[in-house]
DNA sequence: TGATCATATTCCGTTATCGGAAAACGTCAA
DNA sequence: TTGACGTTTTCCGATAACGGAATATGATCA
């Protein structure tokens, strides 16, 4: 049963998620492929344990794999996950080009209010 | 100066902001025009108060516009500080595609590992 | 079995969110 | 000035992320 709700949590959505700046990292270090907790940790400049906490919010929202046991694991982007980010932002690529325009309109606005 | 680092603030970013589903909301209610608060938090629900918290969070990373002075006060759209994540995220658009044929290498590699 | 390497988890303290409720501003009209 | 409306802020309690350090789990090899 849930009391109060705070932020919600990391690994409730690929939003959050990816709200991370490490974890951005991490995915986009694997695109070029899959490796092991220890060379994601390296290659990002942070700690073995960090890396494996990061990974783990990174699976559960299902953005990355894990593939092979033993004293190998290795993490591979699951990139599909990151759909529903892309289909919401979808909807706001025309509005790109015409913010510059608002903008126009806001700045003209501005000055008449000014002048008034 | 900072002594321990939690979560990054949701004002941090567009990434950070847009971690919160009311603030998608938001965003893409104001797609259709400009909006006093009162008429965000109608529409979507919620309390004049949070409305107001979280158009301020919005405002902050510059991801909306305040317009008018006054009693009324309208809120636009300003979509342009959504393209850092467009452009983060278009690295992987390659990838949805080939996750499928990854997702088959992982069952056949989990299949050999398992008859291992 | 014992040592060693690769990963994962737990513990800790600090910080900041989130919602609701209530109160504080600010503007405009009577 | 008083009152009403629209908006913002403050206070509150609950929750949880984040990093580092230490510890635990797990697999492999001598």
């Amino acid at each position: 049963m849930i009391t109060a709700m705070a932020r919600a949590a990391t690994t409730s959505d690929a939003f959050n998620a990816i709200a991370e700046p490490q974890r951005r990292d991490i995915l986009t270090l694997l695109r070029s492929g899959e490796r092991p907790v220890t060379d994601v940790a390296e290659e990002l400049g942070m700690s073995p344990s960090r890396a494996s906490k990061h990974l783990r919010v990174l699976r559960e929202v299902g953005l990355v794999r894990l593939r092979g046991a033993g004293k190998q694991h290795f993490y591979g982007l699951d990139a599909r996950g990151l759909r529903p980010v892309h289909e919401w932002l979808g909807g706001f690529e025309e509005f790109w080009a015409g913010s510059f325009d608002r903008l126009d309109a806001y700045v003209q606005d501005l000055k008449r209010t000014q002048e008034d």
